[in-house]
DNA sequence: ACTGCTAACCTATCAGTGATAGGATGACGC
DNA sequence: GCGTCATCCTATCACTGATAGGTTAGCAGT
């Protein structure tokens, strides 16, 4: 775990490799330390570079974060494409899908935290804030999932963006919580997840 | 909105006084600027102390937003507590505990925030973490609000303790992705709550 | 093989941050 | 009047994210 610079040996990359690196590393980093505690000091020391060269990457702190956010989203959005195609029963995709997504959220819990539960833009101007788009490409996706087993059958009725963007509160609501307060006395956490799953099934599933 | 150091007229103040001045304080500029955004010289300014005596009050600036959020929780838990006890019909008091979380939630960003967005403790050490006491408290005045509806008839079967968590979940997730994303093309806001709220009644509530 | 050019990388330094040390001051009890 | 103590201050610390400007490695063209 010792810094490469400690050696000396740190070899010259080429630009885009040498983001993929600090990526890696920051995301690391984050996880351990969080955010807030992890300093560009230690990103670019974990790499073997010097703290400036990372400004050759990335504008700002807070664009290395949203780089991050949007790959985290990039994986999310893969993740959902390849339930929309995988070869099940469409009756039991959407359970597929939210269970899916549950476990990407709690396994890639720092990624999932910087892309959803950091202190916002705060800027309420009326630019358009281009950190978003892979956020919602990947509920694009998702809510494409919702209108094909609407279209099916296997979804409730309702205006499709409403069921789409309620479904995802709810499950974002179960996987924030967790993430955000590991020591709440949350009990057997696997029995907690199968439960809020089951409730939301039945709540937007068809089952005509 | 000039400090009033500026005109070197600030009155020497009782400690609990000056404390809940700074609390104050540090939340409207929390609300504005964000919690990284916002320096212990900003709250200072704001009101009329150098940065250092803030330091009288709160052994960090985590122990302030910490004081913040207990102090949102405890906010919380009273409205939970007039809800339960309010001289409504047992069937809609679900329905008005939920809006009534929500509202507040939107309404009191800031605090809600603080309460349930901050990045973690991050420490994962065996010790007992104090800070979370107000929302466990908060919890339970819900959670009993839920015991009682279920004893009642007017909520659906299942450990209470697991419902009371979905639906905290629940409601949590629609509020948390507002706060941390009011630049997502939600469209109609108002309509998306009443939906989610729908959602969220036929999936706890025992209709019978 | 030499020469330039450019991308990759460095050291030095900036203003601003949370936090601490230690001294000044004002109000209140005796 | 006088001590006492909470209140509040200035000065300073180590560290943060970010910038300025110089250095070096490696490759293209002759």
């Amino acid at each position: 775990m010792v810094a490469h610079r400690a050696t000396g040996v740190v070899p010259r990359l080429k630009s885009a490799a040498r983001r993929e690196d600090i990526l890696n590393h920051a995301s690391r980093l984050f996880l351990s330390y969080g955010i807030a505690g992890t300093s560009t000091r230690m990103i670019a020391n974990a790499v073997g570079i010097s703290q400036p060269s990372l400004y050759a990457h990335f504008a700002t702190k807070e664009a290395l974060t949203n780089a991050l956010s949007a790959r985290a989203f990039a994986s999310l959005e893969e993740l959902i494409a390849k339930i929309r195609s995988a070869d099940i029963p469409a009756a039991t995709r959407l359970e597929a899908m939210i269970r899916g997504y549950i476990r990407f959220a709690l396994d890639q819990g720092a990624a999932y935290r910087i892309a959803f539960m950091l202190e916002g833009p705060m800027h309420e101007d009326e630019a358009f804030n281009p950190d978003i788009l892979p956020g919602m490409q990947a509920f694009a996706g998702f809510r494409d999932g919702l209108a094909l087993l609407q279209q099916e059958g296997h979804l409730r009725e309702g205006l499709t963006d409403h069921l789409a963007q309620s479904l995802w509160a709810s499950m974002h609501g179960l996987c924030a919580l967790l993430l955000a307060r590991p020591d709440f006395p949350w009990g057997d956490i696997e029995a907690m997840i199968d439960f809020h799953v089951e409730i939301i099934l039945a709540a937007y599933q068809n089952k005509a």
